[in-house]
DNA sequence: AACTAGGCT
DNA sequence: GTATAAGCCTAGTTG
């Protein structure tokens, strides 16, 4: 049986051959990555021991150290890009890097976690596990996939529909920034969901003082960057770190931003007061967290709360939303008899395995309901997916 | 068990 | 002077 606060789903099909296949291929490019990596060091050593790492970057070869650790110099991705000018094997070791944690983590660790009656996988969703209120996933994590690159990619399309039948996938849009819209009241973000815009694209106009139109690329991403970083109480540095902008055209980018939204800035104002005078945030549905450090002396720890309570409030939101249209999806689908069963959620997306007969009934009801689930100030909106497995879908 | 790193939303 | 973007889970190393 399962703990009260865990949902056991009907879990996924796996597509083991693919997964053993890369398991191979993966374990062969390791094995030249190594000896390159030796070889252009002039001596073996552990390339999956940090510390090991970091004695042979920055003692042995010289290379610029950069950011520390609790325990040495960091060798984490992006010390590692930004030295990758500095020496060839820079690239090898971010290569392997990327290759171990899918090989150890999915193409070998999946498998092994089939269970032997059902022969799928049977993840844990769990319920209390966050201060959120979003669920987390484990044994294994079904919520972290990778989905990014060729690799990335080819890992997904392992989680398959049975013979016969189909995954369908929605996921909301921008449900966060929806989310942040409604809490925040901000009015240039609500038209920008009222409009049905681009988020990103409109940001960047508003940011850039540039039209929709001649928002570039590049423009975008920045503003996306912030979108995000808005959720989470990025900083001037922050914003700085993660793109190529400078300190002070982030300070500025940041500034701009504010004047543009000025929802957002109370928003986040009137949070970090309410937090600290009542001890807690909650989402619309009344769901609190608790941040007793939101008084810390410690300037550190006061800020790091602040942050917490800035984004608990819409995270927390959001996953009130999925919530609710998970328990009415299922009663609607017990209702209707159906066979298609709801399989993954992930944060902002639904996976359901579908009876190929009751597609176009699934589809309804999950338009239906998902973007009802909750009435905000904003449309909420949702795009629906549809495959044989869970890597390429349209 | 703590730490570092890295996968996802 | 110092650190600086929320929430998770897992794997490998180290002591």
């Amino acid at each position: 049986m399962p703990l009260l606060a865990e949902m056991e789903m009907n879990g996924v099909l796996l597509d083991r051959a693919l997964l053993n296949e890369m398991s191979s291929s993966i374990g062969a490019d390791m094995l030249r990555l190594e000896t390159e990596i030796y070889n252009a060091v002039g001596h073996d050593f552990n390339i999956n021991s940090s510390q090991q790492l970091a004695t042979v970057l920055f003692a042995e070869l010289g290379l610029q150290s950069g950011r520390k650790t609790q325990s040495g110099y960091s060798t984490d991705a992006t010390v590692l890009e930004a030295l990758a000018d500095a020496h060839p094997v820079i690239k090898f070791i971010l290569e392997y890097r990327q290759l171990s944690k899918l090989k150890s983590t999915y193409t070998d660790a999946l498998p092994m976690l089939v269970n032997p009656r059902t022969g799928r996988i049977h993840t844990s969703f769990n319920q209390t596990g966050t201060t959120t209120g979003r669920l987390s996933s484990s044994e294994p994590n079904l919520q972290n996939i990778p989905i990014r690159g060729e690799l990335g990619s080819k890992i997904r399309q392992a989680i398959i529909a049975q013979p016969g039948w189909l995954l369908l996938s929605a996921d909301y849009s921008q449900i966060d920034l929806r989310a942040l819209a409604h809490i925040s009241q901000d009015a240039e973000l609500i038209a920008t969901f009222q409009r049905d815009e681009d988020v990103h694209t409109h940001t960047a106009s508003e940011v850039f003082g540039v039209p929709d139109s001649e928002v570039t690329p590049k423009m975008r991403r920045a503003a996306k960057t912030i979108n995000f970083g808005v959720i989470y109480g990025m900083s001037g540095y922050g914003l700085q770190q993660a793109t190529d902008l400078t300190r002070e055209e982030a300070e500025l980018f940041i500034s701009t931003y504010f004047s543009r939204y000025p929802g957002i800035k109370s928003y986040i104002e009137d949070t970090k007061k309410q937090a600290a005078k009542l001890g807690y945030v909650q989402t619309v549905l009344g769901r609190r967290r608790y941040i007793p450090e939101i008084n810390s002396t410690n300037r550190l720890a006061r800020e790091a709360a602040e942050r917490m309570a800035i984004n608990m409030p819409v995270q927390g939101t959001s996953a009130d939303i999925i919530k609710i249209a998970m328990v009415e999806l299922h009663r609607q689908m017990i209702k209707r008899d159906m066979k298609t069963r709801m399989t993954l959620q992930v944060h902002d997306e639904l996976v359901f395995e579908v009876l190929p007969g009751e597609l176009e009934a699934i589809k309804q009801l999950v338009q239906d309901i998902m973007p009802n689930a909750m009435k905000l100030i904003v449309p909420l909106k949702i795009d629906i997916k549809v495959g044989k497995n869970w890597g390429d879908m349209s």
